[in-house]
DNA sequence: GCGATTCAGTTGCGTTTTGCAACCATAGGC
DNA sequence: GCCTATGGTTGCAAAACGCAACTGAATCGC
């Protein structure tokens, strides 16, 4: 999916859109988090046609999101691996858990923990340059405009 | 969009996903962070057909999101703003444009500033409960599942 | 070496979503 | 009453999606 029409935008929120945001891909770098490499565990673990699963890998190794790496004797077998940029990506992946885990109080979300320490992250919230707490409204956000014919 | 397949899921970030993780619908909460709210605003920011906006908003509504606010003199039109739930997604737009910015140097993006200060705002990133920060190997994450015969 | 299996796709085809444009409905101006 | 603007709804064509069946190469069993 992903309708190009924005990719000329100066937003760069659409652009990011453009690239992770539709539904599948989210979830398959999700899935590459927990670490599933393999094209069988993708389509396996996400339910996810494998015609699907091809176009949104194809694109996201466009992307550079993800890089297909051969592995194996012959290099005939693969894997999908994430690069840094696709790693970048943990802070949205985070943010969106959280902002879930905060409105679906329902969800069994088992938690993330810091690997060393055994504890739970640390929210993630939006600071100015001197640490105070921002809230959308403490923003001045300019539009950058979602349209090329911006005027 | 948005095939409802995991909105059993137990997955919070696939839930998150399920309300927001479309295209237009971040685009349309972006918008209104910058302080769109009416129908035809919306539409002429965006660029979007009519009754795919519709549909949208009437999904971020039912998801509580946005809401929708009579107003005007008999009540005849009407404005869609952002809930508490709508502005805490606030972090993740901030995520995937910081992610944007830092991938594509290319843009132009004027950048998001303190209200107060007219400072940047500072780089979100992940850290511990003790204040390092972490990458996604410092996590252990467990997948919660994206399928809902979990096993 | 030969068939069976696994992996990673591709192809075909029918269904669902999009997107565009054209059409309602109500309110207000004049 | 006529015109415009706002906020939709409807119809239809095109694209995206999902399923299942097929390909093609590599590996396994023997």
């Amino acid at each position: 999916m992903v309708r190009k029409r924005l990719d000329d935008s100066h937003c760069a929120v659409a652009r990011a859109l453009n690239e992770v945001g539709d539904w599948w891909s989210l979830m398959i770098v999700l899935q590459a988090m927990y670490g599933v490499r393999r094209f069988s565990d993708f389509q396996q673990a996400l339910g996810i046609a494998k015609n699907i699963l091809c176009d949104r890998l194809a694109r996201l190794v466009e992307h550079q999101v993800l890089a297909k790496v051969a592995v194996g004797e012959q290099g005939s077998r693969h894997e999908y691996r994430l690069t840094p940029k696709g790693r970048d990506l943990f802070t949205v992946v985070v943010a969106l858990r959280q902002w879930s885990d905060r409105w679906h109080p329902d969800s069994r979300s088992p938690g993330m923990h810091d690997r060393a320490e055994g504890q739970p992250l640390q929210e993630l919230y939006v600071s100015s340059s001197d640490g105070r707490r921002l809230d959308v409204r403490d923003v001045i956000l300019q539009p950058a405009d979602a349209r090329k014919d911006t005027a």
